[in-house]
DNA sequence: ATAGGGTCCGTACCATGGTACGGAGTCAAG
DNA sequence: CTTGACTCCGTACCATGGTACGGACCCTAT
């Protein structure tokens, strides 16, 4: 299906048109040849392409920056193995790190939800309910 | 121990004396009057304005921007307890779905750890290591 | 062949959460 | 009573990750 239009790869990407093309100026994305007769018709994309902007977001959600995700791009094509393993455990590291922190923040605001839970028109202490994880 | 300076304070919420004034400004923390002779002296903070920055790192660590700090604030001094619990509810709502993602974000990274972890120098394909969630 | 909707591109603007700068004032120690 | 470190304050700047705008061009359907 090489034929999408730059709308239809943002939205199989669920991002939007200008989200693309941003990727595009920072390098996450390749710029097509324009397509089409007389020369400066649209460019047209692929499955590649959605492959690539679904990694992206990805990426993203496990805490790369655009610049990491971009090495990344990179290290796909050019199989530097030792180098993708020291992303890949520096960022579990990391992940992990934060996945720690979201359970503590999770359980502070538990009991915070808990204890202005009663129906009592007590402290409600907010502040309180932060300070002894 | 209501005597600490600006860079004291700082220290004890592990943040730099810029971000101190910056939370200042944006009405995070108070500040205090001028004490001292002459009028003019230095500002002094005590226990709560380091109890209160400490919140403050916490919140943001469970995902709350700086405006909804504010607002937590405001509502640990007003008691509106019905408030406090519906920012709690949605907040825990959201760093729920933020801990699968980022748990899912680990699998595809232990994946593409292994994946390249292994001695030859097979193709050790990133993109496809998120690609399967 | 003309209207509409989409594309292309450069450039500008935005929100968030800071960080830096520079000049004037303050304070404690020597 | 001066030196050096710290404070105060306004204003400017920064990085990240977008989002918006506007004029020109293209493409399809009527």
């Amino acid at each position: 299906m090489p034929g999408m239009t730059i709308a239809a790869l943002a939205r199989e990407g669920g991002v939007g048109v200008e989200t693309v093309r941003y990727y595009q100026r920072r390098g996450l994305l390749e710029t097509p040849e324009r397509g089409g007769p007389g020369l400066g018709g649209i460019r047209r994309y692929g499955n590649d392409d959605v492959r690539r902007l679904r990694f992206i977001r990805s990426a993203q959600a496990a805490g790369f920056t655009l610049e990491q995700i971009a090495e990344l791009i990179e290290l796909d094509a050019t199989d530097d193995r030792s180098r993708a393993r020291e992303l890949a455990r520096e960022r579990l590291a990391a992940l992990d790190a934060r996945i720690a922190e979201l359970q503590a923040a999770r359980s502070a605001l538990a009991r915070l939800e808990r204890a202005c839970g009663t129906g009592a028109a007590g402290p409600c202490p907010i502040i309180e309910a932060f300070e002894h994880p």
